[in-house]
DNA sequence: ACGCTGGGCTAAATCGATATAGCATCGTTT
DNA sequence: AAACGATGCTATATCGATTTAGCCCAGCGT
C-alpha cells in the first residue's frame, strides 16, 4: 500500500539512506560512490520502481516542481487552449499545473495567489486582474518566478508574454476601412488593463491614420460580469443607437460570440449590412457563416514562450526580464469582405 | 521571505507546537487546552497570518488537499467546462486540482496516473481510456477514492457520473424520425467504450422502434485521434456514399463541429437537404445558422455530482460505488426541423 | 499523609527525502 | 613511521506539521 522509500532500498542494498540519496541524485560521482554500489543501486530502485516522495522531498528542497496557473477562466477557450500547451510543456521540465480561474474578480485572483503560495508552487503564470500589481511585486520580490501573460503592468517590471494588442486592433481597423466601411463602432470591455486599453488605441489609431472620424459613440464597454443575456442587450442597443453604423470591431472572442449572436437577432446580415471582426480566434468564427474575420493569437507559440521562460528562471534565478511581444494575426473571412 | 511556521506562533506564545498544532486543529476542547491559551494562540495566527504548509502536513498525514483531474482534452469546450466546476466545487472543500489530458490514449492515461500517484494526490476524477481497467482496480485497491466520469468500465465496480448516452441517442435518432426523416446515419468514433456503445445502441434502437430500416452502410466510425483536415474528407466521403441520406447524427460534439464543416463544404443545405443532431452542446451549435439540435449534458450538475461524492468518499472511505446516470436534455433547433 | 483522578500542557518521534559534517580505511609521501 | 590526502561511505540534523505518550500539579477521598 506505502510507497517504497529510500530505506527501503537502503535496507535491501546494504547501505545507508544517504547513499541511496546521492546514487538517484546523479551524485554518484560527485560523492565519490564506488561504481559497483552505484549500480546496485539503481537495479533495486528500479525493480522496486522507486518514485521519490514529492512531499517529502519539497519540503526539504522547497520546490514543489508545481507551477500555479492563473487565467481569467478556464472554460473560456483561449484559456483553456492555452492551459493544455502549458500543460504539456510543464510535463516535458517534469512539472505539474495546478490552475485556477479569477474570473476578472481581483479579490479570487488574490484568493488563488494565496492558496498557490501556502501550496509552495516553485512559479507562477498569471492574467492579472485589476489591482494585482502590489501582490505580483510582493511574489517578486520573494523571489518567486512569476511570468504574467495576456496583459501586463507597465509600472511593474515584470517578465510577460502578450501579444501587441495594440497592432492587432490597428490591423483589425484598417482592414475594415479598406474593404469600404465608413462607420466602425467598438465593442470592448469596461476595463483600464493594458491589453484593452491598446486594442482600444489600436482602433482609434487606424482610424485617425485613414482620416475617418472617430467619435465617442462609436465606443461600448460592457462590464466583464455582465450575463449573456444582458450583454445581448446592451450590444444590441448600442448597434441601435449608431448612426449609419457599418461595422463592428469586438475586442475579445466572447464579445465577438455576443455580437453576432446579438446582430443576429437584429436581423442584420453580417458582412454586407454589418461589418463584424472580432479579437481571438474560436470554431465559432471559422464555422459561422458568413465566416467571421478575426484577430488570431498564436497560442501554442504563447504557452512555449510562457513556459520556456518560466523553466529559465526556475534554473536560473535573478534573469532580467523577459517581455515578449509575439505578433498576432488577423484572418480575413466573410464577414468583413462584402461591403457594398 | 520564509513563511510563518506553527514554531514562530508557539515561540509567541510562550507554548509549545504541540498545544499550537491542537488549537489550530480544532482540537482545543479534545485535548483539554484552556480558554485563555487557546485564544491567545488563535490571535497570534491571525496577526501573523498563518497558513500552514501543505507539505509538512501532507508529509505527516498523507493527505494533499489536493485531487487529479484526468481529462481526454482540457482544451475541448466540454472538458474545460467541467474543469471550472471541478475547480469551483473542489475549492469549496478545500482541495486543489491538478488536471491532465489522455488524448484517449492510454499510454499517456497510465503516465499521469503515475504522476498523480507519486504526488500523493487524495482522490481521482478520471475520464478512462481503454485498458485502463487494471489500473483503476489497483488504484481501488489501494484504498484511493476514485470517480470516473463521462465513461465506465462495466465490469468494474466504482464510481461514476455519467448521462444516459442511450437515451440521449435514442431520443435525438427519434426526433429525427418524428421529424421526417427517412435515412438516418451516424458518425461515430471507433471506439468500443461504453459510452460510444450506448449511443450506437440508442440509435440503432431508436430506428427499430420506428421501423425504420438499419443498414451498417449508415455506420461510420473514425479514429480518435485523426485530424480536422482528415476526418473531413472521410465524413464526406462516408456521407455522399450513403444513398438517399437525409440525416446524420454525430456522436460527440468535435465529431459534430467537423461534420458541419464537412456538410458545408459539400453545399448542402442544413435541415433542408440534411438532418443533422450532434451530441454535446456547445457555443457553436447555439449560433450556428441553422442552430444545431444537440444532445445536452448538464455540465454543471455532473461537475457537482463528481466533487460531491468524491468529498464523501474521502472523509468515509469504503462507501458502496455510487453510480450516477444523469439525464441528458435534448435541445431541439433548426438543423432538424425543416424536412420537406 | 497517601494515592488517585483529571486538567493542562509538552517532549519527542514521525513522515521521506536531502544536506552537512565527518569517520574509517588505505596508499603514498618524506 | 608519522603525516597526509584520497576514497567510500554514514550519522545526524533538518524541512514543518501531527501524534503519541506522558509529565506535573491541584484537588479529592480515605
Amino acid at each position: 500500500m506505502k510507497g517504497i522509500s529510500i530505506k527501503d532500498i537502503a535496507k535491501q542494498a546494504g547501505v545507508s539512506p544517504t547513499t541511496v540519496s546521492f546514487v538517484l541524485n546523479g551524485k554518484a560521482k560527485e560523492k565519490r560512490i564506488s561504481e559497483q554500489v552505484s549500480k546496485k543501486i539503481q537495479k533495486i530502485a528500479n525493480r522496486l520502481k522507486y518514485k521519490p516522495n514529492q512531499l517529502a522531498r519539497g519540503l526539504r528542497t522547497g520546490k514543489t516542481k508545481t507551477i500555479g496557473l492563473i487565467v481569467e477562466d478556464i472554460a473560456n477557450n483561449f484559456f483553456a487552449s492555452l492551459a493544455k500547451v502549458v500543460e504539456d510543456e510543464a510535463d516535458k521540465h517534469g512539472y505539474k499545473v495546478l490552475y485556477g480561474s479569477t474570473e476578472d474578480n481581483t479579490e479570487k485572483a488574490k484568493g488563488l495567489l494565496e492558496v498557490l503560495k501556502y501550496r509552495q508552487v516553485d512559479g507562477y503564470i498569471i492574467t492579472p486582474t485589476k489591482n494585482l500589481d502590489k501582490d505580483i511585486e510582493q511574489l517578486k520580490s520573494a523571489a518567486k518566478p512569476i511570468i504574467l501573460m495576456d496583459r501586463y503592468f507597465p509600472h511593474v517590471s515584470s517578465n510577460y508574454v502578450v501579444v501587441d494588442n495594440y497592432k492587432g486592433a490597428y490591423n483589425a481597423t484598417s482592414h475594415l476601412i479598406k474593404q469600404g466601411y465608413k462607420k466602425i463602432a467598438v465593442v470592448t470591455l469596461a476595463s483600464d488593463q493594458v491589453q484593452m486599453k491598446d486594442r482600444l488605441e489600436g482602433y482609434t489609431q487606424a482610424l485617425k491614420d485613414h482620416h475617418v472620424p472617430f467619435s465617442k459613440t462609436l465606443v461600448k464597454r460592457l462590464p466583464f460580469d455582465l450575463d449573456r443575456v444582458h450583454s445581448n442587450e446592451e450590444i444590441k442597443k448600442f448597434l441601435t443607437s449608431v448612426k449609419d453604423l457599418d461595422a463592428v470591431f469586438f475586442a475579445t472572442n466572447y464579445l465577438g460570440i455576443y455580437g453576432i449572436e446579438s446582430i443576429r437577432s437584429l436581423g442584420w446580415q453580417i458582412g454586407k449590412e454589418i461589418g463584424v471582426v472580432s479579437f481571438d480566434d474560436h470554431d465559432i468564427f471559422r464555422l459561422h457563416s458568413p465566416a467571421i474575420t478575426c484577430v488570431s493569437q498564436p497560442i501554442g507559440e504563447i504557452g512555449r514562450r510562457i513556459v520556456d521562460v518560466l523553466m529559465k528562471e526556475l534554473n536560473h534565478p535573478f534573469a532580467t526580464p523577459q517581455q515578449i511581444v509575439l505578433e498576432p494575426e488577423l484572418i480575413v473571412r466573410e464577414s468583413s469582405m462584402h461591403k457594398g
